[in-house]
DNA sequence: TTAGCCTTGAGG
DNA sequence: CCTCAAGGCTAA
């Protein structure tokens, strides 16, 4: 058996980029970085930057700033509550639940591309490539012969900067493996934002709140199982791969997200007038939009757009339209499910099996919802045949991941039209509240809105 | 101060 | 029992 798809997935330290030791203070890091953030928290150290703050922390260079160091710690969702105020030796804590699920996770995600791997040598899956110049391949920069199908498994040696991408998982692997298989598709695709309060282990150095806000209460996470192996009979469409691959790490939004809580949670204890609840919400949808577009950015076909976050004003109004189309899919798909307080309307989705049909699914289709704002953009046929493409890989995964459900892929696509006009609701719901002044500012929601209304 | 290796101990 | 993430130790 080939196993040198393992490598690919090989974890680097998210701090450094030196070899993991396993899960530290929250995520996994490197033993060196672990051994830093112990010694700067237990004996609260303060660093100072001689530089402007924006030092590069790579292996050969991670001893030269520690302000820099512990900042990426913090950055990237290193825990300083799982630093022992006692000094405690041995045992577990809290996030222990939450280093299983993140395994079990990462496991599947191994798996799926392991067998899809070994599948796609025997039996190039079908995939629709009207326009050669705009094929797969092409926006994975590797040339391949007419005719022939890519395999992206073998064939594509990604760059440092895609491994770091595919090293980290999942902000929402949901891929499904079919129904006889017992999957965490039960599990909350985005962490759960229960303001659930968790007492730091540590006194606070660093805050002024004695508490902070965990994302996803660990212990109320339920049961699951590991996934080893992949059942026969499925094959993951290349693209849908490419898409598993570039997800985001589910910890590291989580943490993120969470201490952007904790922040937020203490400066409302400092300010005289404090936000509103559609305030807060607001905040959280920021973050979860800042999210998105990192993963738009890293998405092979946004890359080929070259969407980025630093584009000017202009360059932006192109493509926001069709990001919005994959930010509002999202949003909905996070906020419906799991941020809506309990009791509000949320018609999306009706039921779990449902639910479990759009989050397991989510990129591809969030990239087929561009289609109503094609027209809108100046390299059209690229985004056509993208379109396309998006279009027959999720056919295609849909009717292998789920035989018994021929229309599977169909009910997809009748749920478009439902997702459109709650969307709209919500931008004019946002408007409304926008012209009311209850929008925080520099809220990147408005930004886009803006943005999209000017466009069209 | 760093970072590799060692010891500990709750939870499975 | 075993696991594995905490804290501890120590040579460079």
């Amino acid at each position: 058996m080939d196993y040198s798809y393992d490598t690919d997935l090989e974890e680097l330290c998210p701090v450094c980029g030196d070899k993991v030791s396993g899960y530290h203070y929250g995520l996994l890091t490197c033993e060196s970085c672990k051994g830093f953030f112990k010694r700067t928290v237990q004996n609260n150290k303060r660093y100072t930057c001689a530089e402007s703050q924006d030092c590069n922390i790579d292996k050969t260079q991670r001893k030269r700033c520690p302000f820099c160091r512990f900042q990426k710690c913090l950055n990237v969702g290193m825990r300083l509550e799982a630093v022992r105020a006692d000094r405690m030796r041995g045992g577990r804590n809290k996030f222990g639940p939450m280093y299983k699920r993140d395994r079990a996770l990462k496991q599947q995600k191994k798996a799926l591309i392991r067998a899809s791997g070994l599948k796609m040598e025997a039996t190039p899956p079908l995939m629709s490539s009207p326009q050669p110049d705009y094929s797969f391949s092409t926006a994975l920069s590797t040339p391949a012969p007419k005719n022939t199908h890519p395999n992206i498994g073998t064939s594509v040696a990604p760059t440092d900067y895609e491994r770091n991408l595919y090293a980290s998982s999942s902000l929402s692997l949901s891929i499904p493996i079919p129904a006889h298989t017992p999957l965490p598709a039960q599990y909350p695709a985005y962490p759960t934002l229960a303001s659930h309060a968790i007492k730091s282990e540590y006194p606070d150095h660093y805050t002024s709140s004695e508490h902070y806000t965990c994302a996803s209460s660990p212990e109320s996470v339920p049961g699951y199982t590991y996934v080893d192996q992949t059942p026969p009979g499925l094959t993951v469409p290349p693209l849908v791969l490419e898409f598993v691959r570039c997800e985001q790490d589910e910890l590291q939004v989580q943490s993120k997200i969470s201490a952007h809580l904790a922040h937020l949670q203490q400066e409302q204890n400092s300010r005289s007038e404090r936000l509103s609840t559609f305030g807060l919400m607001c905040h959280i949808a920021d973050q979860t939009l800042f999210s998105i577009v990192e993963w738009a950015r890293s998405c092979i076909f946004f890359k080929e757009l070259k969407v980025s976050v630093n584009t000017s004003k202009t360059e932006l109004k192109g493509y926001f339209c069709p990001l919005w189309s994959v930010c509002e899919f999202y949003f909905h798909i996070h906020t419906a499910g799991h941020l809506c307080p309990s009791g509000s309307k949320s018609q999306i989705p009706a039921t779990q099996k449902e639910a479990g049909l759009f989050i397991l699914v989510n990129n591809p289709a969030a990239l087929l919802s561009l289609t109503a704002d094609v027209k809108l953009l100046e390299n059209q046929p690229y985004v056509e045949s993208m379109y396309e493409q998006v279009n027959a890989a999720l056919l295609e995964y849909t009717l292998c991941a789920y035989p018994q459900f021929p229309d599977r892929f169909s009910q997809i696509l009748l749920r478009f039209p439902e997702l459109r006009a709650l969307s709209t609701q919500a931008e004019d719901y946002l408007c409304y509240k926008h012209l009311s002044g209850e929008v925080p500012c520099n809220n990147l929601l408005i930004e886009m809105l803006h943005a999209k209304r000017t466009c069209i």
